[in-house]
DNA sequence: TTAATCTCTATTGAATTGATAGAGTTGATA
DNA sequence: TATCAACTCTATCAATTCAATAGAGATTAA
């Protein structure tokens, strides 16, 4: 599962997707259109920006703005900026490989070759899967209702 | 990522899978067996049985044993009875729908489209692979060395 | 009857999660 | 240049989960 954590950030991310490319959206103001807690958004703005997703304007009419173009964003770097690697185990993981603590034999494990499957999935799936892309099919659905 | 606890119950059912369908294994072997603490094994046998994948014969000469063929137990059915849902959010599970706390629109919720793909992608994966694929992969794999 | 086994519940310590608090820094603007 | 609204950073908190251990009880083959 998600940490609640993450998928605030998906939705804050989302909420400044929708923002003209550039302009600062300030934390009170995002905090209430993503319906997220004002001080916990801070804390997950800060490690968006230490991911190099967003970056922010100090000082008064300050705020955050996408640090690229809404296609340039996908699900799987938010996930990953906030809880980690997409992986089910340490050892399945391509962006942050790492033996498990009691591996026995990496190289013969049954288990770790099927959740490699998992990750490669997972991770074509939401590196795929763009704000740009997620906003279109939005107006799609919004416009067909 | 799985819990620890989820790779021992990997790892322990590999190990009944190898025996003799059947006869049972006791705790101290398959503890052994599998490098799981004992006691820690013994929860983990509680829930795999809660979930129908083992089954139990008590007192002396008693163990743990597959409740199925090794063509029938596959690594979902474990992950699931040790961790629960293989959905990154509960609205994006389909064995355990429920819809998120602070969910604003099920219908239009772009992030839960993604999260169904996503589990999707992770059930057809780890439904297919059962613990007679897993031993057989293995077995040609020390074959080949 | 006994000894070896599973069963069940409780407890523990550490880590994580979700959230709040508050002091500090920055910078546009009046 | 003073001010104030904004971001920055670290600390703290309660609740929960995780990993593991402990021990008393029930069951059954020998």
């Amino acid at each position: 599962m998600l940490s609640q954590k993450a998928r605030y950030a998906l939705r804050a991310m989302m909420v400044l997707a929708e923002a003209a490319p550039g302009t600062p959206t300030m934390t009170g103001e995002l905090a209430t259109r993503a319906v997220v807690p004002k001080k916990f958004l801070e804390q997950i703005l800060l490690a968006l920006k230490a991911a190099g997703l967003v970056f922010s304007t100090r000082g008064r009419s300050g705020g955050y703005a996408l640090a690229a173009p809404t296609d340039k964003i996908d699900f799987a770097a938010i996930v990953r900026a906030i809880d980690g690697p997409l992986a089910l185990a340490p050892c399945a993981s391509r962006t942050a490989y790492r033996r498990c603590d009691d591996c026995l034999d990496v190289e013969t494990c049954d288990i770790r070759r099927a959740l490699i499957e998992v990750r490669d999935a997972t991770a074509t799936i939401l590196e795929g899967r763009t704000l740009a892309e997620a906003l279109q099919l939005r107006r799609r659905k919004i416009k067909a209702a």
